[in-house]
DNA sequence: ATTCTAATGAGTCAATATGACACAATAGTA
DNA sequence: TACTATTGTGTCATATTGACTCATTAGAAT
């Protein structure tokens, strides 16, 4: 979906089509679903397609020196105006079917470009997904060269999405709920501060039920990989929780005896 | 690493050296790592070039009609000679440094074709890795046009490896070790019945400790998944043990009242 | 100032799971 | 018939989990 923004390749849209294959690998992208927290619901960052008149996942290509983590990153970076946020490799989709022959042969047609079958774009495409989860409050959402705009959708209300899109949030959720499981990357998508409840708040949204407020305070507090603040001043009308951050090297040391494994 | 037997493709490796990047999308690849289980080893099924004298594991490309699933199957199937194989994608590599200069240029040159850089085979490539788990008795190991041998190696005794094959290797053990902890996979290594002592010895190797015998023993009967079945005759002078089979309707009962969480 | 409300931190307790170990049973061998 | 190695099963102390209680407190209402 992405321009990229490799050096040595031109900023012009209508160039990076003509000569993009020259640049980029063919037949493989990456398509990052960027996963943010905002009033107790699961986000995710979705661009509107100029010319198809439908969403899609952040995306781009690969540059032939570029190596395929660097992509993802790059990408997220172009998105989000943000660095070094956590992001993870989950799943490659190889499908024949993906292809986006609407879109672009459109956009191929109004560039006065030749939108023969044989265009680089329209070939079949390999995807590697990449999940991130960002802090909703520090992303600038920026559209690429191929979209309008660039804002966050529920997670539970998405519209219409190109191509393979849907299937490839419904298994980075998946996977998100797998590793959340035996890696506490929750953090990621809160502040550096943050009340224990709306940590608690994104288990039970990722995880898709309640959990007993008691009990997930002693066990997340039992990993030890939380440092306790001072108060926070709410604004609501009842007692001030506590506001915890995450300590990096007190999670390293619990990762090494085994965080939350059976056996 | 090995010539597909994607249809419509011509058998001849030269033919395939010349054309292949008519018929294999380009620089893309598919790597297995195959594992079997003998005599309380963990195995996996290398190859040995014939060109640059290196093992390597059993790879491929992808047809450009084809799903990326299907292909690494065909590869599954085409060194294993079995069908139907527990296979999981892992993870995707695209360093930029994945190329492979030694191996392939001296092939082109020994079959007087053009060894310029810009072939197709000595691109850069992203691979994206399997790992299969086979029942290694019923396995017969198939060298592929690029290798004179296929066979077994011990995983904690392996040779010098190809590019990064090594650490393939090691990521895909990783994740068969997380795998392990929430799907009883294990039996995969197995016959179609099994004295629980084998599977313990298969999770044991994986997980890399010592278990106790009869806390395992409980764990799995716990999970309600194995049939028990007759005794073994072992031919040991002690007590012989009951056989277990593994039983799928059961299985897919358990997991969804999730088999092994937290929370 | 005092009372009220809603949400918090901490604690209890029964049920369940885990880890370490014990012991009788038994297939083949001596 | 006794011996040996290994198996199926049981026990028990300890740790973890799930469901619940209760005193505490920041701000709003009175």
């Amino acid at each position: 979906m992405a321009k990229g923004k490799t050096p040595a390749v031109s900023t012009s849209l209508k160039e990076f089509l003509r000569t993009g294959h020259r640049h980029f690998l063919r037949s493989l992208s990456v398509d990052n679903v960027i996963f943010g927290f905002h009033e107790n619901q699961l986000k995710v960052l979705l661009l509107h397609t100029t010319f198809g008149n439908q969403w899609g996942l952040p995306g781009g290509f690969v540059g032939i020196d570029e190596p395929l983590d660097k992509a993802a990153a790059r990408v997220l970076r172009d998105r989000t105006g943000l660095n070094d946020l956590y992001l993870q490799q989950f799943h490659t989709f190889g499908q024949t079917e993906r292809r986006d022959n609407k879109v672009l042969s459109k956009v191929l047609k109004d560039l006065n470009l030749n939108p023969g079958k044989d265009h680089w774009t329209l070939q079949r495409f390999v995807t590697v997904g990449y999940f991130a989860l960002v802090e909703y409050a520090k992303v600038n959402p920026q559209p690429d060269d191929l979209s309008t705009t660039c804002t966050w959708h529920d997670l539970d209300n998405l519209p219409t999405l190109l191509m393979d899109h849907g299937d490839i949030i419904n298994k980075a959720l998946e996977e998100l709920r797998i590793r959340l499981k035996y890696q506490p990357i929750g953090y990621n998508l809160l502040p550096r501060e943050f009340p224990m409840k709306d940590l608690q708040s994104i288990y039970e949204t990722v995880l898709g039920r309640k959990l007993d407020r008691a009990n997930f305070n002693r066990k997340m507090v039992g990993y030890d990989i939380l440092d306790k603040k001072k108060k926070l001043f709410t604004g609501g009308s009842h007692k001030a929780p506590y506001l915890y951050s995450f300590n990096k090297k007190k999670y390293f040391k619990a990762l090494e005896n085994g965080l939350g494994s059976d056996f």
